[in-house]
DNA sequence: AAGAAAAAATTATACGATATATGATCTGAG
DNA sequence: CTCAGATCATATATCGTATAATTTTTTCTT
């Protein structure tokens, strides 16, 4: 019996590829304004050389950027890069690439309210269609952050997992998509608090609260804790920001 | 003196791309359940081959797939299809070509839930946050969707214009980034009630309620007026099925 | 002079052949 | 049983050339 090939997680590449890293270069020049939109990018042939790739694998990294909105491309009139407007923002790789970039204030605001649509409506369906396993695995994320603290990469994890675990108990796959960005989102947020040195308030009594009023199937209740879950975070992530 | 080049807005390519469309036809088999997640591709050469096409335009659709989390390829292991939770199921894209394969009854529902979370939310903060402009602009689109009705593609795309309105009215990038998705789904729930004779409620009262409790500033009526709108579209579209 | 049609220039797109690097699988030693 | 190394199929990367699409320019017609 040979152990089942994974068919559920789509294992992260161990080595990233030439075209990706491309793609990830131009990406980040692009949402960082050093390529302003409307910038046309030189000629394939040259701009390849420019940059020392491939003119195949200049091609595979602007795909990747066309296929999420960033850039677009026509014969005769070149590759340039599109508006904010229509860029892919919830795409993960694009809302990576905007936070590593060194995400603004006002970013950081809409990032926090779209967790403040998001997840507490989440919450209150996670009440009411919640199972058995679900819960358990929330129980487990919360012991482990309780046991590694929110200092250490496991409690992170565990913090993101219970969140992620919330959106997935609304069975409801497009809010399951969401999940990856607000993990990138409160990733983020969680990595600038810890940049301070004097530890924010414990949030965990909230996490516990949160989760009691899923496991009893209290909705409107269950909507409350994770506002006050998110506000929690919202004045600690601001806090930080002003030292 | 030549015409200004509009940078604002990404004009779709009128002809379709090669590598766009096996892309395309490759994602159809997938979210029609015809490749299913953990099937592996032919090799690139055979695979190419049996499509008709160059390795490199082969490449760049797998690109593609690959940069919205369908698929996944390594050396040696091949190109597999990846489980339908890693998809990014809120990209356009994905999106349309999972509407266009025939979405299912729990899609349609995940979709009004989709819509239930975030646009009630949005009005709410377009009631807060409104200017001029944009209270003109929705009242030119309402006034389109009374002239022309939903029966004629003007009407329908108003009706597009206005929902889009209200999430730019928002001011938050991606409650903006949002509608391309929502678009997508009440273009296509739209489509569904057009296809029954005889016509639905009119859902103008609605909307004229809607647009005034925003134009008024009025937050709470606001939401409430969407949550009646959503509402009147999910139980004309289960109708609409039901036939 | 004005407008339409044709030609040219420029650019992305497409193709195929070749070389490289990667990682899954097997093999053997410990 | 475990782990290090060899192997080998496969994706990855590069190159040269040819094609198609679209803007710009020129030419022709009126």
């Amino acid at each position: 019996m040979t152990a089942t090939p994974s068919v559920e997680t789509a294992l992260p590449l161990v080595s990233e590829r030439l075209h990706h890293a491309v793609a990830r270069r131009l990406a980040m020049a692009i949402v960082g304004g050093e390529l302003p939109a409307g910038h046309v990018f030189p000629a394939e042939v040259e701009h390849a050389e420019r940059l020392g790739v491939s003119r195949s694998v200049l091609r595979e990294a602007f795909r990747v950027l066309t296929s999420k909105g960033m850039v677009s491309s026509r014969p005769k009139a070149g590759t340039r890069v599109n508006a904010r407007k229509s860029w892919n923002l919830l795409d993960p790789d694009v809302l990576a690439w905007q936070i590593q970039c060194g995400a603004s204030d006002e970013f950081l605001r809409d990032l926090f309210e779209l967790r403040l649509v998001v997840e507490p409506q989440a919450a209150e369906m996670a009440a009411l269609r919640r199972d058995e396993r679900q819960l358990t695995d929330m129980a487990n994320a919360l012991e482990t952050m309780e046991r590694c603290t929110l200092a250490t990469d496991k409690g992170r994890a565990a913090d993101i997992r219970f969140h992620e675990l919330v959106l997935e108990a609304t069975r409801n796959e497009l809010m399951q998509a969401l999940s990856t960005s607000i993990s990138t989102a409160i990733a983020s947020t969680t990595a600038i608090k810890s940049r301070v040195q004097d530890s924010p308030r414990d949030p965990m009594p909230e996490h516990h609260a949160l989760y009691r009023c899923i496991a009893e199937g209290n909705a409107k209740q269950a909507r409350k804790a994770m506002v006050a879950l998110i506000d929690l975070a919202h004045s600690d992530t601001r806090v930080a920001l002003r030292r």
